[in-house]
DNA sequence: CAGTTACA
DNA sequence: CCAA
């Protein structure tokens, strides 16, 4: 897609400093597929435990200089992967690429991504309403793409009981959030069952960050 | 509280 | 399904 059409690309602000870019990242689909692939050979997805023992139902892997981790010692990053004690796989030039240049058609230029934590949704899986606050650099934003089956994604404000929108995202859209909405509370609906062409049972999440 | 569960 |  050229820079002329992605500069014209429909956005919608969902608050303040949160973007919905619909379609942003659908021409790189096959490629991102490729790309969690190649993640996913080096470091597996794997279902973790909440603090009090719970387990998330989205399966999780990470790629870049940190991954997200979770267990009885709470949530943070870590340098290696718990599950094969090594690095996590470097993050793809591509997802490091789409990520910044996705982030700029939100309106914050020179992203440049140090982790990628992909979340894999099989039909019944969700994402409970959470904030993204455990990195230490909160001045950049969180860049989202969606891939493969649909979910209806929840935005909210800034305190858990603050009310919500919503939107459906679909294969190849893409949210950004930043400034005033960088810690808004924000989740994922129960997946529906489905098939999608490229993905199968399966919707994928990767999410951006910098720690 | 990125969770599950009990009950109106 | 929502409140806790």
């Amino acid at each position: 897609m050229s820079d002329l059409l992605s500069t014209l690309r429909r956005r919608v602000e969902l608050a303040d400093g949160a973007w919905f870019l619909p379609g942003a990242i659908a021409e790189s689909a096959p490629d991102l597929l490729a790309a969690i692939n190649f993640v996913a050979s080096v470091s597996p997805f794997r279902t973790l435990t909440t603090r009090r023992g719970g387990r998330l139902s989205a399966a999780m892997t990470s790629c870049g200089t940190h991954g997200w981790h979770s267990d009885r010692s709470g949530y943070r990053y870590l340098e290696d992967d718990p599950l094969t004690h090594r690095a996590w796989p470097d993050m793809p030039t591509l997802l490091r690429d789409l990520a910044g240049r996705v982030a700029g058609e939100a309106g914050y230029p020179g992203f440049v991504p140090q982790i990628g934590l992909i979340n894999r949704y099989a039909p019944g899986a969700r994402m409970g309403l959470h904030q993204d606050r455990d990195e230490p650099d909160l001045s950049a934003p969180v860049v989202s793409f969606s891939l493969g089956l649909t979910a209806r994604f929840l935005f909210g404000g800034l305190e858990r009981d603050a009310p919500t929108t919503s939107v459906v995202l679909e294969h190849g859209d893409a949210v950004v959030w930043g400034g005033a909405s960088r810690l808004a509370f924000h989740g994922v609906s129960t997946v529906r069952p489905g098939h999608h062409p490229l993905t199968g049972a399966f919707r994928y999440n990767l999410t951006f960050r910098i720690i």
